[in-house]
DNA sequence: ACCGTAGGCCAACGCCCGTTGACATTCCAG
DNA sequence: CTGGAATGTCAACGGGCGTTGGCCTACGGT
């Protein structure tokens, strides 16, 4: 061992990975799984495209790597139990304005098996956890983090995939401003109220 | 002219025209417009490949004949005021449980922008013109058909596409009384209402 | 009974894909 | 200064795809 056990040194090639990573965000974002050839994402990044195997492995690899995600949620402890819907909505749009990884994992996850099961378990687990923190009846808590899901997914792939004119015209306050008492009502209301 | 502009007269195909398209629909709604091979297609139907291009021209006419695809919305105006949201979201539900054409446009728009373009004709203007029908404001009517659209394409892509585990264990009834009082403020309410 | 024609199959084309392995270049530790 | 590892290029492979055109078959109107 050089130095300790090897710890964060750099490597000359950080700058091609990134490079690619960004490439490939773009293009799984832009086109989806499929339509997103390791062939284009390598002439985006300037590299030939047997780079990219020896980093990533496969395609797939690859992907893995691109649409790394994460929530981020906010803790849900701290805020007022009034102000939940608000707060989480906010942070959903504020979160993905602008960072097309989402995007890439939608699309991917329509036709990719394995993105798909990715997704299942960045929405049902992080969005459980979260709302469980928080001391609903846990019975429900999957439940409720489902239709949390299935409102901010179904926002998301109107807005950004599909764009639907009216969701892409409205601003994120707008949105906001609607969405916001539906989430408040699938985390802490009743069914029909 | 052997009968009169020869209406209906059925062709000995009629069968066979029949059974690619069942067989692309299933192709289509389980695996997205790329992965869905026109030889896959011809091999479920027990046909040639060659005889789906005599039949349906290219792929894309394929999947324009298979995803055709009417809302059947019903007449909103002869619907109690208060329960508009139940009604159209029992409605959909119906609707879409049990035919897959639903699931391969919502995977085909995903990366097909074609399929894109259909889903958007689709939501944008069946939608709109029901909600225009009964009489809201017209300049909001186009956002809150957006806002419907949202909550419904979300419940469907997290139940049929994603298999949120929740979101497809829940039965209809769960559902409806969950997401009704959604679109019910969407249509007639007021944000932050 | 005939024969045009619609229905169907087969083989092949050109293309692009993911992936591989051999080779050239650059870096840097000893 | 030098040799091995890291970085990168090049050319090719096998395979699957959409699509085409030619050929065979069997129906059905006359």
């Amino acid at each position: 061992m050089t130095a300790a056990t090897e710890p964060a040194r750099p490597r000359r090639s950080d700058a091609t990975r990134a490079a690619i990573l960004q490439a490939a965000r773009d293009r799984f974002a832009a086109e989806g799984y499929e339509r997103a050839t390791i062939r284009a994402i390598a002439a985006d990044a300037r590299i030939d495209p047997s780079m990219v195997m020896r980093y990533y492995g496969n395609k797939e690899g690859l992907f893995a790597a691109a649409a790394e995600f994460d929530l981020r949620l906010p803790d849900l402890t701290a805020v007022p139990p009034g102000q939940l819907g608000e707060v989480l909505i906010r942070h959903f749009l504020d979160r993905w304005e602008g960072d097309e990884t989402l995007a890439a994992l939608l699309r991917a996850a329509s036709t990719n098996p394995g993105a798909a099961d990715r997704m299942r378990t960045i929405f049902a687990d992080q969005i459980t956890a979260a709302v469980a923190a928080f001391g609903t009846d846990p019975a429900t808590a999957a439940r409720r983090a489902g239709l949390v899901a299935a409102q901010t997914l179904g926002l998301a792939f109107t807005r950004y995939i599909v764009q639907l004119p009216p969701m892409v015209t409205m601003t994120p306050e707008e949105l906001i401003a609607w969405v916001a008492p539906t989430l408040q009502r699938y985390l802490t209301g009743l069914p029909e109220n």
